[in-house]
DNA sequence: ATTAGTGCAAATGGTTTGCAGATGT
DNA sequence: ACATCTGCAAACCATTTGCACTAAT
């Protein structure tokens, strides 16, 4: 039912490629404020709601991955392709990619099972990693 | 490192025993505007406030479970005692307990095999049930 | 010219907090 | 009495929106 094909952009943008940019520099998921402040200190000034109307765009163009935080705010990482979770790290915020065909089977099965259509799943790990 | 007892509660609380109550009445999860509002119109008058206090306190009491909805809010439910996950009508919002130990093992080797500690993980299954 | 993109400030909406008064022990 | 519990209103804070303005095509 969901278009898989990214819908056209619209014009070219500055500040959309400021803020990829920007984005780029980071590893792990980071909030539209950080991302906003990140550009502030880097001289690089973007209104706030543009970074936040920008990093929603990015996401419906499957160009980021989006998830929310314990905290409750939503963070952005540049997306690295095909479906996956992550493992992060509690205390340093690390945040590692991994695959996992047996809870992709377990989801599907488990929905069919109960008579679900259209599951999509959210899997993550939170842990302590070796540095600390 | 986390105080596995739980702490002993205050005093006997009216209020508590109410909103517990109220809870009780629901099968799947509800946030705390939920809960004040069914109060309100059960006519068990509570400060919102109160709620958002006494649901938080039963959290940590280990009473009650809580996860994030999709739009952000925190929402909660009685405890149903052993590890589970949820499979959740994006519709109707109506919730089933899911087991998963295949999720469980998998979830234990992938953090142990980055060297990562003391894990947990959130598995949430969203779809469209049979109703829809 | 046209229209999408942007900034700013104001509006939202869930959640938290300060504080005075009610309540259980 | 005394500490905890409550309610109310104000404070918070991430996010959204209205609107005038700038810039890409």
């Amino acid at each position: 039912m969901s278009d898989p094909t990214p819908p056209p952009r619209g014009r070219t943008s500055t500040k959309r490629a400021a803020i990829a940019e920007t984005l780029a520099g980071f590893e792990d998921f980071r909030s539209a404020q950080d991302v906003h402040e990140a550009m502030r200190r880097a001289d690089r000034r973007v209104g706030l709601a543009t970074v936040y109307r920008t990093l929603q765009a990015m996401v419906e163009g499957g160009e980021l991955d989006s998830l929310r935080s314990e905290t409750g705010e939503v963070t952005y990482r540049l997306c690295s392709g095909s479906h996956h979770h992550h493992l992060v790290c509690r205390v340093c915020g690390k945040a590692l990619e991994v695959r996992g065909p047996a809870v992709e089977t377990w989801a599907a099965r488990t929905a069919e099972a109960h008579g679900f259509r259209d599951i999509s799943h959210t899997v993550e790990l939170v842990g302590t990693c070796s540095d600390h």
